[in-house]
DNA sequence: TTTCAATAGATAAAAAAGTATCGATATGTC
DNA sequence: GACATATCGATACTTTTTTATCTATTGAAA
């Protein structure tokens, strides 16, 4: 009974969040020449319930999955891919290119994930003009013209916490729609822009906390699946 | 109505995560000279939910907050700060002295939320010997001693995905109990190590699909506020 | 060919997380 | 000194997310 699953364009934030490790899992396993995954195999792996990942898949996935065999690794990943958007590119740019930025515009692994950072912004006039990971660095003042040019929607902010809202302004203003913020600072941005901070101390928090816990009452909290 | 509060043992883990938060803010207001914070203004500028500030206080603070007023700043940053240990240091190891290991190494934040990362561990004998930040950087072959000797429970992975599984597998056998992996792989481990994925494509998917979506569908999502 | 076990998918239940509402209370204002 | 109001804390409610259970299906092995 080969179900024509169309993916539901609704998804669940949790599952979003879960997608790409299910897409890194399978293009290992598609890679070293595996043919088939089961949502049992996945979970093992991945820590996460089986039936949590029987429902992520279903959500993106074309094809029903075999009794008894999984679903297909080609087809699966492809599914994965097309949902997330990983074939067609999202362009970027970045803001800060201090050590933080020049691991984002150096780790060609983004682009796997769909995220391309076309350029780096740094307000040092050293960096202007030279490349790293191919990609140009250019002055602050290039940005406005740039974006609007590209029609570029993304805005990655690597810049010391001081400066990140100003940063965030300006990238408003130039017109970017959504933010990657890995300063350690809530941004206060229009209705309309997306906010996504990216925050060690919270990680942390949640792991050194734990740990405690289980210093203290001896039991069985284990994995931190979540991000 | 003084409240003598116990703050509870137990707390929603989402709550946990947003306790850095509040406490990166308030620090910068106890800073800037202020004396009173109220959950209205945390929620504000933190894009919460006022309720589900006062509800996350509620946990930790030992003091009611007063109506009209709020909370006592200086009061409320040593309540979070002792609720999540802030004051007494983990200390931790770190392995693979790369990019990010560097900054991790390097940027004292992490010692105001609690983490002192001690030593730095890289397999190249060419960094061994120097210094990031104020840490030694030493060969793998000292971790053993070294986390038994000081009773090192928490472990950092910095190295490239394909040595993440090696490099855990080498801290559980030293004994490490929690586990903080910023490699983009499933660590396997026995039940009582801990493990907590850093975990930037599933970052960047939560962005990536909202901005898609908002362009589909005009609504108003808008900011995105976990983890 | 028959049986068996692993698997998917659906539905229901439970747990976790977030939100709304309401009465109480302290603080500033008149 | 009385009053209005911002704020808290508690309770109840809703939504989201996860887990459990059940049935059907299919490939493999006896």
């Amino acid at each position: 009974m080969s179900r024509q699953n169309t993916p539901s364009l609704v998804v669940m934030k949790s599952t979003l969040s879960r997608l790409p490790l299910y897409y890194g899992y399978i293009d290992r396993l598609q890679a070293a020449g595996v043919e088939a995954v089961s949502s049992a195999m996945l979970a093992q792996h991945l820590n996460l319930n089986p039936v949590l990942v029987r429902k992520d898949l279903a959500q993106v996935s074309s094809v029903a999955g075999h009794p008894r065999t999984g679903f297909e690794v080609n087809q699966l990943l492809d599914d994965i891919g097309n949902y997330m958007g990983y074939n067609k590119m999202d362009e970027a740019i970045l803001v800060g290119v201090g050590s933080m930025g020049r691991i984002l515009l150096t780790n060609s692994k983004f682009e796997k994930f769909g995220l391309n950072i076309v350029v780096g912004f740094d307000k040092d006039p050293y960096l202007c003009g030279i490349q790293l990971g191919g990609k140009h660095i250019l002055p602050m003042e290039k940005m406005e013209s740039l974006v609007q040019r590209m029609g570029i929607r993304i805005g990655i902010i690597t810049v010391p916490d001081d400066q990140a809202q100003e940063v965030c302004d300006q990238m408003v203003r130039c017109g970017i729609k959504a933010i990657w913020n890995f300063a350690f600072v809530p941004l206060k941005v229009p209705e309309d822009v997306l906010v996504k901070n990216e925050n060690l101390p919270s990680s942390l928090a949640v792991l050194a906390h734990k740990l405690a816990m289980k210093s203290a009452v001896p039991s069985k909290i284990n994995e931190i699946t979540e991000n």
